[in-house]
RNA sequence: GCAGUUGUCGCCAAGUGGUUAAGGCACCGGUUUGUGGUACCGGUAUUCGUGGGUUCAAGUCCCAUCAGCUGCCCCA
């Protein structure tokens, strides 16, 4: 027996149907906010996301599917969506087609990570990067697709929260004093921090642990380091959310994973016990400097992911509209096709049959069983006269010798 | 990467070293000809995640390995 890979999982009937509700739904909100889907390879070269994502990320140090190709090329299953929507973006020129440039994507991603409920090797997310503008009305137009998207498929208990990492130098100016501070109490907190105050001095904050949190309180916060740029634009973002009705919370512990991120940063988490340890459904932010950093021209950024797999879990199965299916009953499968095909084409309708000419009872107790929503009599006696009969199962009303446009309109109703 | 836990038919499971591995659900077929999911009968694991080992004897004990679940790290 050969299993599926760790972490990667087969999406089946059921949750099949979920996803494409999931992604249905999003094309239809982005397309709304003028957002066009890109598709990007699923692999690209290594050093792509070594620079994008940052060295020093947990992502790089740990978590790439990273090989050779016969050409000793080092490639990686990308990780996340962000660095090759940028990288197409350079390679393609596409500041030249007007900004801002409002795209989307969706698909699989790749992390070497240990599954768990919600996370695996292979997840799948959706994601919305506007390219162009620093402006903080696109970083509110993102927020709100995002909102607007998990709105649209009904879902509850979501908490959108929000910080801002300022600009570089109030982030530089941030990071050095915090630092100062967190190697003055380096021996009073635990071997997590001690590692993290080195490589990532931001993630101390979120520390788990309590007897850490109450030394942090003492940390120093980074509103203090905003610089006026950095303070107007997140004043202007906070108001732009309440003049929308989307409820936030200011986290200044908020400061994601990847080193890209600039000023505003958000995430939506939901408490729901599916979700297991992982809240976060939805998390992006701004980059501004990503482009440039990647080789093209500067152009200021801001999107975000969102995690299917997540999501799916949020919505359950329970959101699934029945679609009305139809069953022909015949003593002649051949006969059934050629009827189901024309009604498949002329009322665009669900149409199934029995393929094994089965008895009378069996093909009924299976239209029974699967559901059906209502059968055709279209049996020898039936095709002699040339009329049709129907029963409606749910409702047990049923209908004999109709004529074929008769029995059109009853199927329709 | 670390820690804990689990792995018997498609699903839920009984089994605690000794003949041919319970049971339920689901599935398939039948109960003789065209109208209801019921009922009854029958079928479906040469095998207990995989590979080794201990033993006269292993699903049951040991080791390894793979996978699932849970927590940590981290993230979508």
């Amino acid at each position: 027996m050969i299993n599926a890979p760790r972490g990667t999982q087969d999406i089946l009937s059921a949750q099949s149907k979920l996803w494409s509700l999931i992604e249905k739904t999003a094309e239809k909100v982005f397309a709304q906010a003028g957002f066009n889907e890109i598709r990007t390879p699923i692999f690209e070269d290594t050093n792509l996301f070594l620079r994008a994502v940052g060295e020093a990320s947990d992502i790089v140090n740990k978590e790439m599917y990273t090989f050779l190709d016969k050409s000793e090329r080092s490639l990686t299953l990308r990780p996340e969506g962000t660095a090759g929507v940028v990288r197409a973006f350079i390679e393609n020129h596409l500041e030249h087609t007007g900004k801002p440039i409002k795209l989307w994507y969706r698909g699989p991603m790749f992390r070497y990570e240990r599954p768990q409920t919600g996370r695996y090797r292979q997840f799948h997310q959706i994601g919305l990067e506007a390219i162009g503008s620093a402006s903080p009305h696109i970083d509110l137009e993102v927020i709100n697709s995002g909102m607007q998207l998990l709105d649209s498929l009904k879902l509850t208990n979501l908490t959108l929260y929000i910080n801002s990492l300022g600009n570089k130098n109030s982030r530089t100016n941030y990071i050095n004093a915090l630092q100062q501070f967190l190697f003055a109490i380096k021996d009073k907190v635990c071997d997590d921090c001690k590692r993290r105050m080195e490589v990532n001095p931001l993630r101390c904050l979120d520390c788990k642990v309590e007897h850490d949190q109450n030394l942090y309180k003492q940390a120093p916060k980074i509103h203090e380091f905003y610089d006026e740029e950095s303070k107007n634009i997140f004043e202007i973002i906070k108001s732009g959310l309440e003049k929308l009705s989307i409820k936030y919370h200011v986290d200044e512990n908020l400061v994601r994973g990847l080193d890209y991120y600039d000023h505003c940063v958000f995430e939506i988490k939901c408490d729901s016990d599916v979700l297991g340890a992982q809240s976060t459904v939805l998390g992006g932010g701004r980059y501004d400097k990503l482009i440039e950093d990647l080789g093209g021209n500067p152009n200021p950024a801001v999107g975000f992911a969102l995690g299917l797999e997540r999501l799916a879990l949020l919505i359950g199965e329970n959101q699934l509209a029945e679609e009305k299916k139809t069953f022909i009953i015949s003593d002649d499968s051949s006969e059934a096709l050629l009827l189901a095909k024309k009604l498949r084409n002329e009322l665009d309708l669900n149409v199934e049959f029995d393929y094994e000419n089965s008895k009378f009872k069996k093909q009924l107790e299976k239209a029974l069983k699967r559901n059906f929503d209502q059968v055709i009599f279209f049996l020898e006696s039936e095709r002699q006269a040339g009329t049709f009969g129907l029963k409606k199962l749910k409702s047990n009303q049923e209908f004999k010798e109709l004529d074929f446009k008769r029995l059109c309109e009853l199927l329709l109703e």
